[in-house]
DNA sequence: GTTTAGCACTCAGTCCCCCTGAGTGCTAAG
DNA sequence: CTTAGCACTCAGGGGGACTGAGTGCTAAAC
C-alpha cells in the first residue's frame, strides 16, 4: 500500500492532536480540523489504512487511534513542522540562560535544572572530557594534620579537587617541592606522554614526598579520563509526574529510578557519530526501563577536550518538535559560551 | 482525664502498627498483641479516651484510628523504643558511606543522596560555613583571552571556583602579582578584618590587574558568607512516592516540588538552639506544603567554621525510632570524619 | 474511482445498588 | 473494672445496566 499525501497528513494531524490531548484521535475530530476537506468517513479509510501499515495503534475496538513507535518515527522525521521559537519565548529562555551560567562551578547540575525547566521534563546533561585534554596546573594544600587537598586544573578550565589522607605526616616544604614538581613535567602534556619513564623521573624528584606521586598522579590521570571525566546531572525527574501516562505511580517511578542509574551512561554512544539533534522513541531505546518514552538529545561544544550532551526523557507522546527547538537553543548558547572569544594567538603551545 | 500507663501503653501500640501497616488500626488488632492482656472492648473504652483526648483521629465512623499530629508528637518524645542499629545494619551503613565519602568534591549531594538510600526517603544535607572561616589561598589563571578562572580555598577545606569574563585583556604578569597580593594580604583574616583600608592596600599594589581587585575580592567575600555560603542539596525526591499516601500523583509533586525550593531554608532556623535530632511532626513545619509531612533533623560538626545539617521528610507515618538512629549514625559518622585526626586514622577497632 | 451518508455494532467508563465485613458504641453481666 | 454480646455504621468491592464515542461496512452520490 502506498503511503499518500493524503495519508501522511492524516498522520501528521492525529499525532499533534493525540500529543496535545493524550487522548486516543478519532475520525471525527481530525475531519473537523479547518485544513480538512474530507468526511470523518474518508478519514476513517485512511485511518485504517495507516493502522494497517503499522503506523497507528487502537487500544481497543471501540476506541480512536494512538501512534505507533513507527508513526512517531516518520513524524518525527519528516512530517513535524519546524517550532520556531518567538521572540518573546527566546528572551525568556537566554535570561535563564544567562541567570544560571554565571558561575561554572556546578555547571551540569546548572545546565540540567535549566534544560529540565525549559521543557518541562526530566534532563540529562552530560560533559565528557575527550582524550585531548591535559593538566594546566597543580597545587597541593595542607589540610589539618594528616590531610592534604590536591587541586588539579585542566586544560578544560575545570577544576578538581580531592581530599587524601594520609597514614604519614608531611612537611609544608616537601608538599611545595611536589607540587613544584608537578606544575614542572606533568602539565600540557597529553596523556601519551604519561610513560612509567616520566612517573618515575617524577618521583626521584620529589624528595621526602615521593610516597605521595602515586595517589596524586592516580587521582590526576583518573579525573582527566575515565570516571572522573564524565560528569552527568539530571533534573526534574519529578516532571515526569505532570504527565498523564505517569499517573501510576509505579511506573513512574520505574522509570525516575532508570534515570538515575548509569542506563543512561550508554546515552552518548547513540550520539557518537550524529550530529544536531538525535530523537530515541520508545522501543529504539536500548534500557528496558526507557522502552515507554522517548530521549531528546543533542550534542554540543566545549571547544578544548571537552564534548557535551544535553537531554530529555519523556513520554513518546512529547511535543517534539518543541522539545527538539528548545533543547537546540541551549546547545547553541553553551557551544557559544565556551567558545573561546575568536583567538589571534594562543598563549601556550599552539599544537593540540 | 488522666493519661495512664495503659493509655500510654495503647497509644504506643497504635503507632507501631500504622507506621508498619499505613492502616487505620482497629481494637482487635491492639488486643490480639502478644503482651496485650485485655479485651478488645477494654481497648476500645481506652481509644475511645484517647480519642476524646485529642492523641487519635477517626477517619470514619466506622474505621480504625490514626494518630493525630499531637498523638505523633507524645509518642516521638515519650513513647517510642528506641531503635538499635544492629551489628549488619553498622556495617552496611559504613560500607556505604566509606564508599560515597572518598572524594570531598560534591559532598553535600553525596551525603544527602546517602542519607535517602539509608532511609528510602528523601534527604536533605546542608552546610553553613559561620563567621569563623577564612581564605586559605587564592589562585589566578588565565583561560583563554579575557577570561580567568579564581579559584578560593577556605579554612574549611572547601574550594570554590568561578569564571570571570573581563573586559579587557590582562596580562599573565599582572595576574601573578595580583595572586600574590591576595595571598599575602587576605588570607587568614578573620572576615571583621576586611576593612576598606586593606582593600585599598590590595588595591595599590596590584599593579595593572588593580581594576580587577573589586571582581575578585567581591565573589571571594560572597563565597565566604552569604548566598555561597550555604551549600545543600537534596535526594532521592521520588522515594516519597513509594510511600503509600502519595499514591496521589499530585499530592507527591506538590511536597516534592517544595523540597527544592528554598522553602528549606528556614529548616535550619529551627534547629538553631537544639542538639541532637529534632522531629517536627506535620501540622509542627511552619511551611505550608509540608503541613503533611514530617521532618527529620540533626546537626552535625564540620570543625573549623562550618556547620552542618542532614534531615529527611516523610509523612507523619514514618519509622521514627528507624530513621532518627539512622540519621544520628550519619551525623555522627560525619563528625568524626572532619574532626581532625589526632593521629592518622587506624582502622577502628576494638572502641565504642 | 472516490467520497460520503447512514447504520449497526463494540466496548471502556460510569453510575447505581447491594452486599460484606471490619470496626464501633453501648449495655449488662461477671 | 473488665468483658461478652449485640445492634449499628459505613468504606470498599462486585455486578449489572446505561451511555456515548468511535468504528466498519455498505450503498448511494459525485
Amino acid at each position: 500500500m502506498e503511503l499518500t499525501e493524503r495519508k501522511k497528513k492524516v498522520l501528521r494531524c492525529i499525532v499533534d492532536l493525540y500529543i496535545r490531548t493524550a487522548e486516543p484521535v478519532g475520525s471525527k475530530a481530525i475531519a473537523e480540523l479547518p485544513d480538512m476537506n474530507y468526511s470523518s468517513a474518508t478519514i476513517r479509510n485512511e485511518m485504517a489504512d495507516l493502522l494497517a501499515m503499522g503506523y497507528l495503534e487502537q487500544p481497543h475496538t471501540s476506541a480512536g487511534r494512538i501512534p505507533s513507535a513507527a508513526g512517531y518515527r516518520l513524524y518525527v522525521d519528516e512530517l513535524m513542522a519546524d517550532y520556531r521559537l518567538s521572540m518573546d519565548e527566546t528572551k525568556l529562555l537566554s535570561a535563564s540562560f544567562d541567570e544560571k551560567m554565571q558561575q561554572v562551578d556546578k555547571l551540569m547540575e546548572k545546565v540540567a535544572k535549566l534544560v529540565s525547566q525549559a521543557t518541562d521534563l526530566p534532563a540529562i546533561s552530560m560533559a565528557a572530557r575527550n582524550s585531548g585534554a591535559t593538566f594546566k596546573r597543580f597545587e597541593l594544600i595542607m589540610a589539618g594534620q594528616g590531610n592534604i587537598i590536591l587541586v588539579v586544573m585542566l586544560s578544560t578550565d575545570e577544576v578538581l579537587n580531592k581530599l587524601i589522607k594520609l597514614p604519614i605526616a608531611v612537611e609544608e616544604m616537601d608538599l611545595k617541592l611536589l607540587g613544584a614538581v608537578l606544575n614542572a613535567s606533568m602539565t600540557d602534556i597529553p596523556q601519551e606522554g604519561f610513560t612509567p619513564e616520566l612517573l618515575e623521573r617524577v618521583i626521584r624528584s620529589a624528595g621526602n614526598a615521593a610516597m605521595l606521586v602515586p595517589v596524586v598522579v592516580d587521582f590526576a590521570t583518573d579525573a582527566l579520563r575515565g570516571k572522573g571525566g564524565t560528569n552527568m546531572a539530571v533534573a526534574g525527574q519529578m516532571r515526569l509526574l505532570g504527565q498523564p501516562e505517569y499517573r501510576d505511580v509505579d511506573k513512574a517511578q520505574r522509570v525516575i529510578t532508570s534515570l538515575d542509574e548509569e542506563a543512561l551512561s550508554n546515552l552518548p554512544a547513540v550520539m557518537q557519530n550524529e550530529n544536531g539533534t538525535k530523537v530515541l522513541v520508545g522501543p529504539e531505546n536500548v534500557a528496558q526501563e526507557l522502552k515507554d518514552t522517548s530521549v531528546v538529545m543533542t550534542k554540543f561544544d566545549i571547544g578544548d577536550g571537552m564534548q557535551g550532551m544535553i537531554g530529555v526523557v519523556g513520554p513518546t507522546r512529547m511535543d517534539y518538535a518543541k522539545v527538539t527547538a528548545r533543547l537546540s537553543y541551549f546547545a547553541e548558547s553553551l557551544s557559544k559560551m565556551f567558545a573561546k572569544p575568536e583567538q589571534p594567538q594562543l598563549p601556550e603551545g599552539a599544537d593540540e
